[in-house]
DNA sequence: AATTAATATACGCAAAAACATATATATGAT
DNA sequence: ATCATATATATGTTTTTGCGTATATTAATT
């Protein structure tokens, strides 16, 4: 993966939240992305879609979700600046989990 | 300074090479980002404008010299995340400091 | 004063990114 | 079979980004 790949990832508003959340939650599906960060299902989905082309997120179907979770792969040096990222945004992180906790019938993990 | 936008100046490649080089180097010249980088001049002027604009870098004039060091303002996520990226690409580095240190006239420091 | 060197910026254009909306697909429930 | 839910993708458009080239500015030199 080229560097500045992996920050133009993380350079859109939705993209980094949305890997923030996962970081922190292990495994989310669409719709819970969607319920937390208040987007439309297709911009979510069309940015897990990039983020998963490049390669920072895996994804696993179960039923009618699709459940995304971090590339376990990662170098060493993605999982830190990821790391980094989370440390320096505790306001925004405890925003959108709050709305995720909010929302009710959440699909079942595995 | 927004954590996307901080992610965005890093995810073009001359402001990526710029950051990591500066970094390294303490402070440099145009000229001399220029000769290391193999880019045109307009094109790394820009470059180090826009990451002036985004506060990542400062200038200080010195004659007919403008030299570009990192903001020591930077919060710690923001140099750590820079640490991160210096270690994530040795060969590009190198690859750079060689054309650096085969310049011929470098511009004293003050 | 004219010239050279270093740097910054303006302009027009091309490529890339992001968006909203509509639609397709697949699963599960009735 | 029909319907509802979850997700993905296609399409057309707008916005943003990056570039080359030309030009402006400032400082040093002759």
């Amino acid at each position: 993966m080229q560097l500045q790949d992996f920050f133009k990832s993380l350079s859109d508003d939705t993209r980094l939240a949305c890997m923030l959340l996962i970081y922190q939650e292990q495994e989310l599906c669409v719709c819970e992305l969607v319920e937390a960060l208040r987007e439309s299902q297709p911009k979510i989905s069309r940015h897990l879609a990039q983020l998963r082309t490049q390669g920072l997120v895996l994804d696993r179907k179960k039923g009618q979700w699709v459940f995304y979770s971090l590339n376990n792969n990662l170098p060493t040096w993605a999982i830190n600046i990821i790391q980094q990222a989370a440390e320096s945004k505790p306001t925004l992180l405890k925003s959108i989990s709050k709305n995720l906790k909010a929302m009710k019938s959440r699909p079942a993990r595995c």
